[in-house]
DNA sequence: GCGGCAG
């Protein structure tokens, strides 16, 4: 439940530098989906059904919820991340030309499960199902979404004859959402929280249109300062700090004098003095990670 | 005016 839309629309709760004043970007599962938008959302009356197609946006990026409305009013809806939703497009594009070359329901020829097509998508820790059926009703597309095997499991039907209005509407959608950096959005890690002596230390994981980074914030109370690390980069901070912890808890075999810098000249092999340009600094384009004061 | 049997 840690990603794509918490299903609390209209969620009015608003915190702002979470994180910072409260420490708590980790493991708080209160803060889901806050400061949610909706950029747009479309309506499709298809036969007996409603369904929504809505673009929405939080902190971990854009997605979009289909809900289905039951003639009855029954409810449900699968979330889906933007790049899902390409691929569930490019899928019923495929799905309405199978339905199409289908002949007339044969009631002496039932399918086994009534199932005529599938596909299956995956997105991090979920599944998607899409399985063209058939009943005594008629034809229709299942889409079902589960998180863990055998798990809960969210689904709507998408009565066949509507695959192609729902795909056009889908497509709108992602023509004028799915353009620039938002189109792929990976689940990134938590942030963390460090407190030590007198200062705070947040790590948060962001990602731009360069890619992934955390940023490291030193916070006290009236000071805070930050750097931006290039997540290739982080195996390379990683061993460097490693060397030195090693280095420091090890007097004894490098002399008396604990970190005096005997034998520490060549930690990193000159790796900090990188080759490469800082590709992230000053960039300002990167979205709010929490401790951003905006 | 529906209504959709797991993963």
């Amino acid at each position: 439940m840690s990603d794509l839309g918490s299903g609390d629309e209209g969620s009015s709760s608003q915190k702002y530098h979470q994180g910072m004043e409260q420490g708590s970007s980790e493991y708080d599962p209160g803060q889901q989906g806050q400061v949610e938008q909706e950029l747009a959302t479309k309506m499709l009356q298809i036969q007996s059904k409603r369904f929504y197609l809505d673009v929405k946006q939080n902190r971990r990026g854009r997605f979009i919820k289909v809900a289905e409305i039951g003639a009855d009013g029954r409810r449900s809806q699968i979330f889906l991340a933007l790049s899902t939703a390409a691929e569930f497009r490019d899928h019923l594009s495929a799905f309405s030309d199978f339905y199409s070359s289908l002949g007339p329901p044969n009631p002496d020829n039932v399918p086994e499960d009534g199932k005529l097509k599938s596909e299956m998508m995956i997105k991090d820790n979920r599944r998607y199902y899409l399985d063209l059926k058939e009943n005594s009703r008629g034809r229709f597309l299942r889409v079902s979404q589960t998180i863990t095997r055998g798990g809960p499991r969210s689904q709507v039907a998408i009565p066949a004859q509507g695959m192609i209005e729902f795909r056009d509407a889908l497509t709108d959608l992602l023509d004028e959402f799915s353009t620039d950096e938002h189109a792929y959005k990976p689940d990134l890690p938590e942030g963390r929280h460090m407190h030590v002596d007198n200062k705070n230390f947040y790590f948060d994981i962001g990602q731009n249109n360069r890619g992934v980074y955390m940023r490291i914030s030193e916070v006290k109370t009236n000071f805070r300062t930050a750097i931006t690390v290039p997540e290739k980069s982080w195996p390379r901070f990683r061993d460097i700090l490693a060397d030195y912890c090693d280095k420091i808890k090890q007097p004894s075999t490098t002399g008396t004098v604990p970190g005096t810098g005997t034998g520490q000249a060549n930690v990193g092999g000159g790796g900090i003095s990188s080759d490469q340009p800082h590709p992230l600094v000053g960039n300002n384009t990167q979205q709010d990670t929490g401790t951003s004061l905006k």
